[in-house]
DNA sequence: TGGTGTGAACAACTTCACAGCG
DNA sequence: CGCTGTGAAGTTGTTCACACCA
């Protein structure tokens, strides 16, 4: 056992989550129990690479027998501090924005959607599912304040993104999750990450491209 | 100069991609002219990172000066297959599947969306903009042959995503945008990337976490 | 016996430091 | 003189192989 809390590669964060995903349908098709050799073939991981980022944290398996799929699920969950309530926001109804709001994995994975802001004078005032009323963003500071909202999503056009980022910080955010396509910048206490979904694209014709090529 | 065209790191691929979105702000600034320095300020990557990404393809820069900002822009869009006409189709038209297909930098960057596809017979017949026609998933594979859609997107629901994925296969795609939260599984010569939301935000509750710990 | 946990070998990526050129 | 391009050094992440234990 190590339980040394520093030094864990990022890409072990990202693969945690899409254990957790597995290990829900796990359950679901009544397996209570795994071995790294499954696991890695539902999530498409190499055993070796499961049973190394586990290790990381402690010892959750059984010699000779695997992972109990319930209890790994909620270890790991712990591990990422799924198991708190994250008050968030989003910030930027557009239809990115409303994807996420009615997205129902952020729930269950703890982060419960608290308010949410537009610029669009005629989209404020609409009231969304469970009491949530979008409000203009001028609000944004003394909501994030008056709320303790500490997560912060971004899905707002380019040109309002930093601005925006800077309200959200003002306010007392911590943590900023940003789809605009371009990079916001903020104070380096701010835990932030920037997703680019046309990335994600441009990733695809270039592998595309390349066998193209190939061939 | 090198251009070898093998061995280039993932990383550097999703670099590139940041790039484009930098330098076209920076025409839009009036630089004509950028160092990997200030570029690098700008895009968030240090600029000895941009010097050796660019080195995998070619000389791009001049000694001395630095690289032309629309010269480059177009030789990245080149690397990465961008000046191709890519037909693509969207799977699953929720909220996520509507913001993709209204979403302006997929066109400019060569991704033409050419049909739409959903299970809902309410929303089969919604004529979307510029003649796009939602229609129903059963006319998926008929669709991608005749329409010879290469790439496509899925933003349907978890328990969906599989089925779609075959469908788009036997229609004859090439490459496949995955958002549905479930990782799906086609023949290997098909280019697939799944992109896990979720994930994004269970990275930043756990960085947070880390911070909170550690103060 | 069978599958975990882990140090040690290996591979991939990033940074450094400086030669080379406009 | 300044900034690019790049081998070489350094760092980070992955795979191997086997000890260990239910």
């Amino acid at each position: 056992m190590k339980t040394k809390e520093c030094k864990i590669p990022e890409a072990t964060i990202k693969r945690l989550s899409t254990y957790i995903n597995c290990l829900e349908r796990l359950q679901v098709e009544n397996h209570p129990v795994i071995s790294s050799e499954l696991l890695g073939e539902y999530c498409q991981v190499s055993p070796a690479q499961i049973r190394k980022d586990l290790s990381y944290f402690g010892e959750f398996g059984v010699r000779g027998v695997g992972y109990d799929t319930k209890k790994l699920e909620a270890e790991i969950k712990e591990i990422l501090g799924l198991n708190n309530n994250w008050p968030t926001c989003v910030v930027g109804v557009g239809k990115l924005g409303l994807a996420l709001l009615n997205f129902a994995l952020f729930r269950k994975h703890g982060f419960s959607i608290t308010a949410a802001f537009d610029s669009d004078p005629a989209k404020v005032g609409t009231e969304l599912s469970a009491g949530i009323t979008i409000q203009p963003t001028t609000e944004i500071e003394q909501t994030v304040t008056g709320k303790k909202i500490l997560i912060g999503i971004i899905t707002t056009p380019a040109d309002a993104a930093q601005k925006v980022a800077e309200q959200l910080v003002a306010g007392g955010i911590q943590g900023l999750l940003n789809f605009a396509p371009t990079k916001v910048k903020v104070p380096e206490e701010i835990t932030l990450r920037n997703v680019s979904i046309t990335s994600e694209l441009d990733n695809l014709a270039y592998l595309m491209t390349q066998k193209r090529r190939r061939s």
